[in-house]
RNA sequence: GGCGAUGUAGCUCAGUUGGUUAGAGCGGGCGUUUCAUACGCGCUAGGUCACAGGUUCGAAUCCCGUCAUCGCCA
C-alpha cells in the first residue's frame, strides 16, 4: 500500500497555541488515523518552527537567551495537541540538531550546483513578518507593522528561483491536484507565470537562525530552514539506505512513492507551493504531493486578532466539551479549504443534533433497553433479512465508500455528511421495524435481526467515526462490546461492501453511561459565559447579514422571541436600526382558535388601517381567545406577509414568556388608539 | 489597475458533460411514535437559481454586460 505522509505548518512560537494552530493539526490528525485505518504506513508530522529575528527580539525583551525562550514556548504547543487527541509521530523542533544538519545539507547542495550564490540586497525589510517587501507593500501596510519596517542593505545569499519558473509551471501542469482547493492553485499559477524573481535566503542583521555553511556571517532565511522540517524529520535529503524513513515517506520518482500532503493556512501557501517546491527541484529530488490550504476561523462571526485579543485557545474548549467534540466541530462545520466559523454556540447544535440525538441515541435506544431486556445484553444472531434489512445495509455500504472516497480527497466535511447517511438510516430503521413492538408480541426471531442490524450499523460507525472522534469511538466499542481498534499496517479495516456481518452473535454489549450527555439549558448558557462566547457572538454577524435583508425588504424574522434568549447579550444597533421595525397599537377586534393547531389563534386587530388585520398568533396555549378580545397589544407592523395553516397573518404580536410564568402578551396601561405608532 | 473566483430556500451549502415538478442539512411550521439522552420518524420551504441580454427545441448549468462580495498580484 501507497505510504502516506501527512504535515501541519510547523508552528512560530512567539505566540501561545489557538483554535487556528488546533484546526490544523487535528485536520492532519484525522487523515493519519484514516489512513492507518485503512492499512497504510502512516507518518504524521507536526512541530514548532524557532528561529528568526522577532523570537531573538522577543527572548531578549525577556532578558532571554533564545534558545531558552523557545524552550518555554514549543511544550505548550505539544501539549494542547496531544489534549486534542492528536496523535503524531514525530513532533519537530528546528532548534534540534537533526533539523540543523539536515538544513543546510540541502543547502550544500544547492551551493555545490550554484543556485545559491552571493549577492546583495538592498531594500525593505519588514522585522514583523520577517521578510523583504517592496514599495507597494510598504504602503499597504498598518502603521503597527510600517514602524516595524527597517531600510536594509546588507550582503545576501540568493536562491536561484528566477531559474525555475518554468520547471515550476510544468510541475502543476503534470500534477493539477498539487494545490488545492483549485482556486488556490490559480493564483499560485498566476504568481508564477508573472515571473519570478531571485529569493534572498539569508540574513546578516540577526544570528538566531541556522548558519549557513561556510559563512558564518550569515543565518538562513527563516523559510528556507522552516521548510525543510518535512524532509529532516525523516532524515533527508539523504542517500538511499541511510535514512529508512526518508526512503519510505519521501517521493522518489518511482511508481511506489509516497503520498506527501502538506496541511498548510492559506497565509503560508505561496512559500510551500512556490519556494518549497522549488529548492527540492533544484535540489534534485521530489516536490511533495499536495498542499492543501485551508482557511481561516473567524470567532462567532469575527476575525481572530491581536486587536480583538481573541485568539481563543484550545484548552478550556476541551474542557468544556471534550477534544473529540471539539475535533469534531472543527471538521463537520467548515468545508475544509474554505474559510469557516466557530461559533460556540453552533458547537452546542452540533453536538445535541448530530452527536446526541443521532449517534448517541441510537446506541441508547438499542442497547440499554430492548438488548438489555430481551436478550440479556448479548448480540442476537439474525434469522431471516427483508427488504428493510437490504435497505439498512445497502445505506451502510454507500456511507462508507462515499465517506472513503471524501477522505481520500481531503474532505473530511464531506465524508462525514456520508457517515451520518448512515446514522440517521439507523434510526429510521429502528422506526421502521419498531423494536418494542416486537418484543410485546414476543417475535424473538424478527427482534433479534433488527438489533443485530442497528449493532452492526453502530459498529461500522464506530470504525468510520474513529478518525474523528477518537476517544468516543473507543467508548462506542467499549459498549458495543467489541475489541479496541488496533490499526495495523497491510490490514483495510474500513468497512466495505460484503463486510456487513462482522459482529460475532454471542458478543455481550457492555451499556454505560450515555455517549453523548445532553447539555441541560442551565449548564449550555454557564459554559457560553465561562468561554465568554456571549459578546462577540451578535457583533459581527449582523453586519453581514444586514445588507441582505435590505436586498430582500422584509425578511421573515423568527415567530416569537424564545424564553431561553435572555442570556444573549446583543450587539448594539443604531436608531436607525430600531426604527425598521413599526411598531403599532393595536386592538383585538376578533379572535378565534385556529382549527387543528393546538397554538395559534387567530385575530383580526385593528391597526388605524381602513381594514383590521388578520395576524396569527402562538399563544392559544396561554390566553383564551374570547378573552384577547377587547385588548390592546403591541403589533410588528411591517413585518412580512407569512401563511401558516393555510392562513395569512400580516405581522406579529409581541409577548415574552419564561418558564416560571408562561406567556404574556404586551399591553398598554391607557386606551391609547389602535395605529399608534410606538417608539 | 491587472488576474481569478463567487453570488441557488431564513442559515450553511450540493447541483456531474445544458434536458422530466431545482436538492440536502440545520432552523421554522404541522403531524406522529414512546424503545431512547424531552430523544426518533413523517410531512412541510411555493426559492425572479444576483440583475439584464444572448445562444439553444430547451440553461441555475454555455456566451456578453451590469451590480455585489471575496481572493491573489513576493
Amino acid at each position: 500500500m501507497r505510504p502516506f505522509y501527512v504535515t501541519t505548518p510547523i508552528y512560530y512560537v512567539n505566540d501561545k497555541p489557538h483554535i487556528g494552530h488546533a484546526y490544523s493539526t487535528v485536520a492532519a490528525d484525522v487523515l493519519a488515523r484514516y489512513a492507518k485505518l485503512r492499512g497504510r504506513p502512516t507518518r504524521f508530522l507536526t512541530g514548532t518552527d524557532e528561529h528568526g529575528q522577532k523570537i531573538e527580539e522577543k527572548a531578549k525583551e525577556l532578558g532571554k537567551d533564545p534558545q531558552a525562550f523557545v524552550d518555554v514556548m514549543s511544550p505548550p504547543f505539544r501539549d494542547a495537541f496531544v489534549e486534542l487527541g492528536c496523535d503524531f509521530d514525530d513532533y519537530i523542533r528546528t532548534t534540534e540538531p537533526r533539523h540543523e544538519e539536515k538544513v543546510q545539507e540541502l543547502w550544500k547542495i544547492l551551493f555545490a550546483k550554484g543556485d545559491i550564490y552571493l549577492g546583495d540586497y538592498e531594500g525593505w525589510y519588514s522585522v514583523a513578518d520577517e521578510s523583504f517587501i517592496t514599495e507597494t507593500e510598504l504602503k499597504a501596510l498598518d502603521e503597527v507593522t510600517r514602524s516595524k519596517v527597517v531600510r536594509v542593505k546588507e550582503p545576501s545569499y540568493f536562491f536561484k528561483l528566477s531559474a525555475y519558473g518554468d520547471a515550476l509551471l510544468e510541475f502543476y501542469e503534470q500534477n493539477p491536484t498539487f494545490v488545492q482547493p483549485e482556486g488556490r492553485f490559480n493564483e499560485v499559477k498566476a504568481f508564477v507565470k508573472e515571473g519570478l524573481r531571485d529569493l534572498s535566503v539569508s540574513r546578516t542583521s540577526f544570528t538566531w537562525g541556522i548558519p549557513v555553511p561556510g559563512d558564518d556571517a550569515h543565518v538562513m532565511f527563516v523559510w528556507f530552514d522552516a521548510l525543510t522540517n518535512y524532509m529532516s524529520a525523516l532524515g533527508g535529503p539523504a542517500k538511499e539506505g541511510e535514512a529508512p524513513l526518508y526512503d519510505r515517506f519521501w517521493p522518489h520518482g518511482g511508481s511506489d512513492d509516497a503520498q506527501v500532503v502538506h496541511i498548510v493556512g492559506k497565509d503560508i501557501l505561496r512559500f510551500h507551493a512556490v519556494f518549497w517546491p522549488a529548492f527540492l527541484l533544484a535540489a534534485g529530488l521530489q516536490p511533495p504531493t499536495q498542499v492543501f490550504a485551508h482557511g481561516w476561523l473567524t470567532i462567532n462571526g469575527e476575525k481572530m486578532s491581536k486587536r480583538f485579543g481573541n485568539f481563543i485557545p484550545p484548552g478550556p474548549l476541551v474542557e468544556a466539551f471534550g477534544a473529540d467534540v471539539v475535533r469534531y466541530y472543527l471538521m463537520r462545520e467548515v468545508g475544509f479549504g474554505q474559510d469557516g466559523d466557530f461559533a460556540h454556540k453552533q458547537v452546542f447544535a452540533r453536538y445535541h443534533g448530530e452527536l446526541g440525538n443521532g449517534l448517541g441515541n441510537l446506541l441508547q435506544r438499542i442497547v440499554a433497553s430492548i438488548l438489555k431486556n430481551e436478550f440479556g445484553g448479548a448480540v442476537p444472531a439474525p434469522t431471516e433479512i427483508g427488504d428493510e434489512e437490504r435497505e439498512l445495509v445497502a445505506v451502510a455500504e454507500k456511507s462508507a465508500a462515499v465517506a472513503a472516497h471524501h477522505l481520500d480527497l481531503v474532505a473530511p466535511h464531506r465524508a462525514l455528511d456520508a457517515i451520518f447517511e448512515l446514522v440517521a438510516a439507523a434510526n429510521r430503521y429502528v422506526d421502521r421495524t419498531a423494536p418494542w413492538a416486537l418484543a410485546k408480541a414476543g417475535d424473538k426471531e424478527r427482534l433479534a435481526t433488527v438489533c443485530y442490524h442497528v449493532l452492526e450499523s453502530l459498529r461500522w460507525l464506530s470504525v468510520m467515526l474513529a478518525p474523528f472522534l477518537p476517544s468516543k469511538t473507543a467508548d462506542l466499542r467499549a459498549q458495543l462490546g467489541v475489541s479496541a481498534l488496533t490499526p495495523e499496517e497491510a490490514m483495510d479495516q474500513w468497512p466495505k461492501a460484503g463486510d456487513f456481518g462482522g459482529l460475532p452473535a454471542g458478543t455481550l454489549t457492555a451499556p454505560a453511561a450515555p455517549l453523548f450527555p445532553r447539555f441541560d439549558p442551565k449548564t449550555e448558557a454557564e459554559i457560553l459565559e465561562k468561554l465568554g462566547a456571549n459578546k462577540p457572538a451578535e457583533a459581527a454577524k449582523p453586519a453581514k447579514k444586514e445588507k441582505k435583508v435590505e436586498e430582500k425588504k422584509d425578511a421573515p424574522k423568527a415567530e416569537a422571541p424564545k424564553t431561553d434568549d435572555k442570556s444573549e447579550a446583543s450587539a448594539p444597533i443604531a436608531f436607525d436600526d430600531f426604527v425598521k421595525v413599526d411598531l403599532r397599537v393595536g386592538l383585538i377586534l376578533e379572535a378565534e382558535a385556529v382549527p387543528k393547531s393546538d397554538k395559534l389563534v387567530r385575530c383580526q386587530i385593528d391597526l388605524g388601517e381602513e381594514k383590521p388585520r388578520q395576524v396569527l398568533a402562538g399563544i392559544r396555549k396561554h390566553y383564551d381567545p374570547e378573552a384577547l378580545v377587547g385588548k390592546r397589544v403591541v403589533v410588528v407592523a411591517n413585518l412580512a406577509p407569512r401563511k401558516m395553516m393555510g392562513l395569512e397573518s400580516h405581522g406579529m404580536i409581541l409577548a415574552a414568556s419564561d418558564t416560571d410564568h408562561g406567556l404574556s402578551v404586551l399591553g398598554l396601561e391607557k386606551e391609547i388608539t389602535p395605529g399608534t405608532r410606538v417608539s
